[in-house]
DNA sequence: TGCGCTTTGGCAACAGCGTTGCGAAAGTGG
DNA sequence: CCACTTTCGCAACGCTGTTGCCAAAGCGCA
């Protein structure tokens, strides 16, 4: 558990298949615990609240805390900067509610994008904004070490430009397939020397800040996560470039399997015995609908993408779909109209005329998933039902 | 929220979208429900150790909880008839580790299968042992009274026949859709008269106990996620019978959706343009399953299944499928190696070779519903990472 | 202007949680 | 028989959120 901990279990007694298959059978939770649990909850209704604020009384009330214990919590995290008072409402007959607010400056956190040509590194602040973004082209294929040096000086640089507060830690978003719990690479398509590289504790070390590993597309379904198109609590980002990808977050939390396997969405098959698809097999999405746009039909690949979206909604219960991708945003309203033409006849089907899922545009443009990769170190202060990993390698609350 | 509580929410102020969209923005955490953690996380603990039982520097080895802590939790526990203390292990050099196991005949819960033409009850022991059962014709398209009274009736004669422990609710499994939230019937086909039922509200009301109300598939996936077929923390169960549902559990969590929508499985499109389905769509998996085994092509049937358990695993990351229903138990194996075959040429695809997900037959035969539905009222007693819902309904710890 | 009322929010005392310190119990091995 | 190891509970402790109480701050009516 700790980090110079083997935890060999190889104690006397029963095996429990919970250790590592499941929730690892949840850590048993202690007073500190607690603290940091409300704590964090309290951040993140603070986060919620934006640059409206709330007050203690509706903090108490969504937490189902007693005033009194969100007004100590509330203290704390004035005095660690992390909220500051702002302001008070109108009175309704007493004294005013005091305005609480997010301090978004109080912590910064590093974001990285590495692509297969281009290194993006943002310094994002408490409220995921973006405070210094810097780019570099990157060769993945090339040597580890070079990558390495690459990224270490892109964000020395960040942090000289935009100083200031303490980084809690980084978050790496990569192509995948990778382990997330590990935080290593396996075979990228194209640079076998990865495979197997340790790539988050590498990192760690080299950087001095705890980091956090995973694949693009769960990166930026986390980064969009945070910023609820309305309220999102499940939906799947659907990224369609040279490949087909899924981010998927479910019931507020960001799914990625027990192998970080979660999201394969472009072999889905969707015809059997369809035309062959490079991954070897046939009638995948991926090949159908890059096949319909290199033909230059793109009502067909929108619904085929539509197709394959609609399975989704049906068998995980999500309620919207975000497009994104270079091939999506070279044309925008064919793809939405076409996958909302496929959702909508769904919903008729069902019999659940005019509540078909919503399907929208996801936001950010090319720096989301560097974006979205700071959230891996950011959601996890901001409580449960925030995804993200406990961070590995240096100190935790580093600073 | 609560009864006598309708919680305007009208005040001034944001309006917080994860009030109801996520989690709830998950309650704040006391005492007495830090307590009530740990306790269930010790109990879970207890009842993964089974016969065997475990020490109490185990639990607190697996807890991450201090020993001195266990000992506290445990004589609790003890003390209120839950956990009891069950021989030694051998000394390893010095006083030797007391066993402690679970007393599964402490409680008990009802689980209740509402099927279309029959009703299954069973009692079970907080092992998920049914301790009795009783089976009655029930006419579900009749009158709600009718079928209310024959619940009733036969939860009666249920609790007469096996008495003793005190009862912590009844979980009830019906055919979708439904509500599990609000614990409300939808349009079930055939039965238009329960559109709308509050079902759940309505036999808590008659039983006098907490009630909770689910889909038959989830019922049945939580009850095959109780006993590991080797450490399933993340599973489907397809269940292919006159219609072809799923049950998903991910991360030892049940995933129901926020709806409850999640395992509609049947309507995946696995066929483009395919032989119109029933349900208005083309190339559904269960219409092109089920014609399949219309005309006695059982092989052709397992590979369609196989294809869409392919997709499913692709898409989720799990780590095992488990089949179960009428017309797979008529030719288990046909069924098991056909879609093994699938999942292992996905694997060699993928470069996985000799790591296929392993597919087996769902144990439980025809009480594995109302084994699961039991289960729906005693996993949230054994802690986080158990799903369950918080049941609704008269006193919550009735007896 | 003055007073009562309502609402907010902090100080102090409190009950209860897991933790720490230490000693009794119960074995093994020389 | 004694030294040693390991298990496990009692007692004191620090820290959590809670409760009781009171000051502060505004509204509204006289």
């Amino acid at each position: 558990m700790t980090s110079s901990d083997p935890e060999t279990d190889a104690g006397p007694g029963p095996d429990f298949p919970d250790a590592e298959g499941r929730g690892a059978a949840g850590p048993g939770a202690n007073l500190p615990a607690l603290r940091g649990h409300n704590a964090a909850l309290v951040l993140g209704l603070l986060r919620s609240a934006g640059e409206e604020g709330v007050s203690r009384l509706e903090l108490a009330a969504h937490t189902g805390l007693t005033p009194q214990a969100v007004s100590k919590i509330t203290a704390r995290l004035r005095a660690e900067g992390l909220a500051a008072e702002a302001g008070r409402r109108a009175s309704t007959g007493g004294k005013p509610r005091t305005v609480l607010r997010l301090v978004p400056g109080a912590r910064h956190a590093i974001g990285l994008h590495l692509d297969r040509d281009e290194l993006t590194a943002v310094l994002a602040d408490l409220a995921g904004d973006a405070v210094a973004e810097r780019r570099a082209p990157l060769a993945f294929e090339a040597a580890a070490a070079q990558v390495l040096a690459t990224v270490e000086r892109e964000v020395a640089a960040l942090r000289a430009e935009a100083g200031g507060p303490p980084v809690v830690g980084a978050g790496v978003a990569c192509p995948g397939p990778l382990d997330h719990t590990a935080g290593v690479l396996h075979r990228v398509t194209g640079a076998p020397q990865w495979d197997g590289f340790p790539l988050r504790d590498a990192l760690a070390e080299r950087l001095g800040l705890p980091v956090v590993l995973d694949k693009d597309t769960n990166a930026a379904a986390l980064g969009l996560a945070q910023r609820p198109p309305d309220g999102a609590g499940s939906f799947a980002y659907l990224h369609l470039g040279t490949g087909l990808g899924a981010g998927l977050v479910l019931g507020g939390g960001l799914h990625r399997g027990p192998r970080t396997g979660a999201g394969e969405f472009g072999h889905q098959i969707l015809q059997l015995d369809g035309p062959r698809c490079g991954c070897g097999q046939h009638g995948c999405v991926e090949a159908l609908c890059l096949a319909a746009v290199a033909r230059g039909d793109l009502p067909g690949a929108a619904r085929v993408l539509g197709v394959a979206a609609a399975n989704l909604v049906e068998l995980l219960d999500i309620d919207r779909v975000l497009l994104g991708g270079r091939t999506v945003l070279e044309n925008p309203d064919g793809f939405l109209t076409g996958v909302a033409d496929v959702l909508a006849a769904q919903a008729r089907t069902r019999g659940r005329t005019g509540t078909a899922v919503p399907v929208s545009l996801a936001v950010g443009g090319a720096r989301a998933v560097a974006d979205g990769a700071a959230q891996l170190v950011l959601a996890p202060l901001f409580g449960p039902g925030n995804p993200g990993l406990a961070a590995r390698g240096h100190r935790p609350g580093a600073g």
